[in-house]
DNA sequence: CTGATAGTTAAGTGGATGCTTGACTGTTCG
DNA sequence: CGAACAGTCAAGCATCCACTTAACTATCAG
């Protein structure tokens, strides 16, 4: 459970923006093309690019281009990491409520 | 289960910084003061102030002004708010990697 | 009252982000 | 070959972000 927190960083920066998570919320269901992702996307191309490239930077997603279309695959590791973060601060929380609840029983 | 996507922008917006982060691990420990959230972070206290805005701004964070000292309560509805998207992806990933098993063995 | 403490406000700065348009590359199809 | 297709590169622009310093307010202790 190695926590390089920089990754930490890029994975919930990128999964700041709607538009990201929504080509997440896509891409979880199975793989897309570039442009199957752009389609239900109110804006450029390029754009989507970028948008694109931000996932890949941050481990979110895997691309390959074959012929000319490039496809794109989930990345679960870095999802998980990001979860793992939050559920261990939870944990965490809880850990202190029950504490604090011991001390009420006294 | 109101799903009020505005608000997870600003969520992971919010964890996607360090510092934020770390004062996010700070106070699931317990509530603390703005001087105490300060005191290990390499930065002027109006800088603090400005995290912790955006902090209560998202939800992520409750303060409460008591004489000269305001203290700083996590709340733990947005963190789970953050935790069960995440959960929502992994657990349609691993849906898909199902139906992909089941078709295998046919 | 006076000084120290705890926090706040305001203004400014440099750098990152999210998008655009326009030009371009490589691939497939007829 | 030549046209359409799928994607890419580059530049430019408006906005946002993370900080800073300086000046300020409010509270508490002696």
């Amino acid at each position: 459970m190695l926590n390089q927190g920089g990754s930490l960083d890029r994975v919930f920066q990128a999964l700041a923006d709607p538009t990201r998570r929504e080509m997440v919320e896509r891409l979880v269901r199975g793989p897309a093309s570039v442009g199957e992702l752009a389609r239900p996307l109110a804006m450029s191309l390029p754009a989507v690019m970028q948008h694109l490239q931000v996932l890949e930077a941050c481990g979110l997603v895997r691309t390959e281009k074959v012929g000319r279309v490039r496809t794109c695959h989930i990345e679960p590791g870095a999802l998980r990491a990001a979860e793992s973060w939050l559920s261990g601060q939870r944990t965490t929380w809880e850990h202190r409520l029950d504490r604090l609840g011991d001390l009420l029983d006294e």
